[in-house]
Formats: C-alpha cells, sequence, structure tokens
DNA sequence: GTCTATATGTGGATAGAC
DNA sequence: GTCTATCCACATATAGAC
C-alpha cells in the first residue's frame, strides 16, 4: 500500500509546516511541495483541508492523553491508598505533553493543551477520549484542594491550562531543535510545583466570578457525578 | 478633517472584526464594508495590512500600560515606605488588561499580554513604552519574592502571564456583549490571590530549566540594574 | 492512487479618475 | 481623500488522464 506512505509524508509534512507557520500561515501547496506529493492528493487522503487540520491534532492528541491515563494509574498503583500526592497527580498530566514536544508537534501541543477548557478546537472528532481523560483527572485533582468551591477550582485549573500553555510556546520558540530532555525535565517539575502551590493556595475571599462557558457546565457536571458515587 | 473620522472608522471596523475572527481570519474587503469606506482607503491611511494591524494594536496598548503605571504609582503614594503588598502591586499589573476588555478588544488583549514576555508581537513599534513599564514593574515585583532566584523568578512571570492570556480568551468567548465590571473585578481578585500564591510558593528545590529566549536576557538585565542601583 | 490541468473564488496592493 | 476598476498571486477543490 504505497497509499499509507503518502498519507504519513503528507502528516509530517503538514504537521511541520503548522508547527512553524500556524495552520493560518500555510497553504495545501506548500504542504504537498514539502511532501513531494502533488496537491490533490491531500483532498484524495483527507478530503479538504479540514480533514488533513484533523488528522494532523489527531495523531497527537490520542497518545498524550493515553500516556497521562498511564502514568496516573501507575503513580495510584504505587501510592498508598491509591491515593497519589497532588504533585505526582499533576505530573501525569503536565509530562506527557510536555515530554511530547519537539519541533514537530510543537504548533499541534498548545491547541491540545487549551482543549482542556476549550472543547471547540479539537471538539467532536475526538470528544470521547477527551471526555474520558478528563473524567478520571478531574475528581482525583479535586480532592487534593477541599478549601475551595467547585467555581474557584475551575477557574484555578484554567489557569494551569494558561501556564501549561504558555510553556508550551515558549519552548517551541526557544529550540531550534527540539530541547535536550532534562531540561524538559526540569521545565516539568517547575510547572508542576507552581501548580500545586496554586491550588493549595487558601480560598481567595473575595467574591468568585461565575463561568457562563460551556466548559464549566462539564465540569461542574462531573465533579457532581464522581461526588455522588 | 474627514480624513480623521475615515481613519478612526476604518480601525473600529478592522478591531470588531479582529476580535471576532481572529488577524488571520478577514480580509480588508471585509473590514472596508463594515466600515462603510472603500478598500483602497485602508491602503491611504495605513499604507498596508501590517500597518493597520501595527495602529489596531497600538490604539489600545499604551492607554493600558499608562494605566498600569498610574495605578502602582497610586499604590505606592497609599503605602507605607513606598512599598505597596504583592497581591497590590500585582493587581496594578493585571487590573487594566482586564478591565478594557470588551468586544471590541477582546482579540488585542491576548496579544498585548503576552508581549509581556514576547516582544515579538507588539515588537518595534511600540518596543519603547513596553519597556518603561517593566522596567519600573518588574523590581517591584521581584522584592517580594526572595526565596527563588531569578532564573525561577522569571519562569513564574512566565506562568501569570498564561493565566492572564487564558482569563482574556475565556472572558472573550464568555460573554456576548461586555461582561459586567463586578464580575471582571471578582475575576481580577481570583488572578491576583493565585498570581501571588504562585510568586510566594517556596523554592522547587529541583533544577530550574534555563531559558533561551532573548526576553530572558532583558529581563535578567533589568533585574541586574535595579540591584545594582 | 497519483498525477496534470483547470475551475472558481479571494487575498492584498495599485493606478488613475474625480 | 476617496472612489472604481483592475492586476496578480495564491487559495481550495475538482475533473479526468494514466
Amino acid at each position: 500500500m504505497a497509499g499509507e506512505e503518502t498519507r504519513e509524508r503528507l502528516l509530517d509534512a503538514a504537521e511541520i509546516l503548522f508547527a512553524d507557520l500556524g495552520f493560518d500561515g500555510v497553504g495545501l501547496r506548500q504542504i504537498a511541495e514539502q511532501a513531494g506529493e502533488a496537491v490533490s492528493s491531500i483532498t484524495y487522503h483527507f478530503t479538504s483541508r479540514d480533514g488533513l487540520i484533523k488528522a494532523v491534532i489527531g495523531r497527537r492528541f490520542l497518545p498524550i492523553n493515553d500516556e497521562r491515563l498511564r502514568l496516573l494509574r501507575a503513580a495510584e498503583y504505587a501510592a498508598d491508598n491509591n491515593t497519589p500526592s497532588l504533585p505526582a497527580t499533576l505530573d501525569a498530566f503536565l509530562r506527557p505533553p510536555l515530554m511530547a514536544l519537539d519541533k514537530h508537534t510543537a504548533a499541534i501541543l498548545p491547541i491540545l493543551a487549551s482543549s482542556f477548557t476549550n472543547m471547540t478546537q479539537v471538539a467532536e472528532s475526538h470528544r470521547g477520549a477527551f471526555r474520558e481523560m478528563i473524567e478520571y483527572f478531574l475528581p482525583r485533582i479535586r480532592k487534593h484542594c477541599p478549601q475551595i468551591d467547585n467555581i474557584e477550582f475551575v477557574w484555578r485549573l484554567h489557569f494551569i491550562i494558561g501556564m501549561l500553555v504558555r510553556c508550551l510556546q515558549s519552548m517551541h520558540k526557544t529550540g531550534e531543535d527540539s530541547p535536550d530532555s532534562e531540561q524538559r525535565d526540569a521545565l516539568v517539575r517547575q510547572l508542576t510545583h507552581s501548580a500545586q502551590a496554586l491550588l493549595s493556595a487558601p480560598h481567595a475571599e473575595d467574591a468568585v466570578p461565575k463561568l457562563v462557558e460551556p466548559i464549566q457546565e462539564i465540569i461542574l457536571s462531573i465533579l457532581q457525578e464522581s461526588a455522588d458515587a
């Protein structure tokens, strides 16, 4: 099947170009040229430009989510009472996207990270896997910060996602070639440390602003379900 | 001068459309139509599309920075020893962009916020005002977290910027019309509270990853200068 | 499955009348 | 200063030969 190889070449080329120039910064001609294929082969394999983007994203999205779940389950297995510490839990969530970062995936990852509190991007195509992941993680993070209410918790999650996205973008610009894994590991620990401090901070006293985003409802309903169970 | 009015109309139209569709999502034709002007009037007033974008950004950038400086100076005037608390200092930095947020400026603000640790976007055109602002803020934030070294400090600044950007994007999507100022005020306090917790957290123990970004050098040199003085 | 050729639209920028 | 008309490059998508 030469078709499968062509498909992969197209995905590789698209991924690199998207990483450098953004999803809006590159056209099908350029992608096809980079891959050494004809423009129309893209339409053949992915039906449309949107189909190509979805495929590029999906190729990285599922492995990262799987790795997150794998790490968290491993941490639970190793911990007393099956309850790993907050840093260990956060590490399982934050490490996979940062470790997966290389010059190929740099453009994709910020989008994936954002998707945690913004379903619209990854959306439809991979909604199932995404929901499975957050349903597992949310209650396990939540129980480490009982001092705040659900709405404040959701805001702090937003903040952590912002921190993660920032790291991904920063690393993308930083390293021409992929940053060595020692540096990345150090960054994961810095990030985990800060995220832990943020979630451990006391209740803010002040009024908590309500969110009107759809994602808030989803997160709150997941928290509710797990509280009932 | 009817020219000045046209110029403003074009800026208004461009700002709204950019906010809704992103800088890459809208063309000159659409902007001109929205403004009720001819396409070529854009070229006349701003030379090019890039010139228009720069003008749109600049119109919001300077007032927000001025407001930041004004708030911090007011806080210093009111505080003992001219040294306001960390929350008060952070408030002066975080409040102006969040309060300036309305449906017009929503697309612009994340870019402005990012510019704090990424000069490339706002860049050349407004570099002077930007540098003045951070030169004033950096040492005054820095002295509230002596427990960490400069490099770890820079990373935590990155994190805070990520949190801010996240808020701006979230609020943009949230409110069809501009969120009421009570909600925004509550959000500012949540954000300030979390940022304070983050900067107050102890040293991470682990190795701190070095940054290779140009902005790191700039921040470090500013911190160095203020330490010498 | 993969190519060439092309259809059809839209992007930004410009020339020149008024 | 502002308009109409137009240029030219490039976008995505499709048709049809091989």
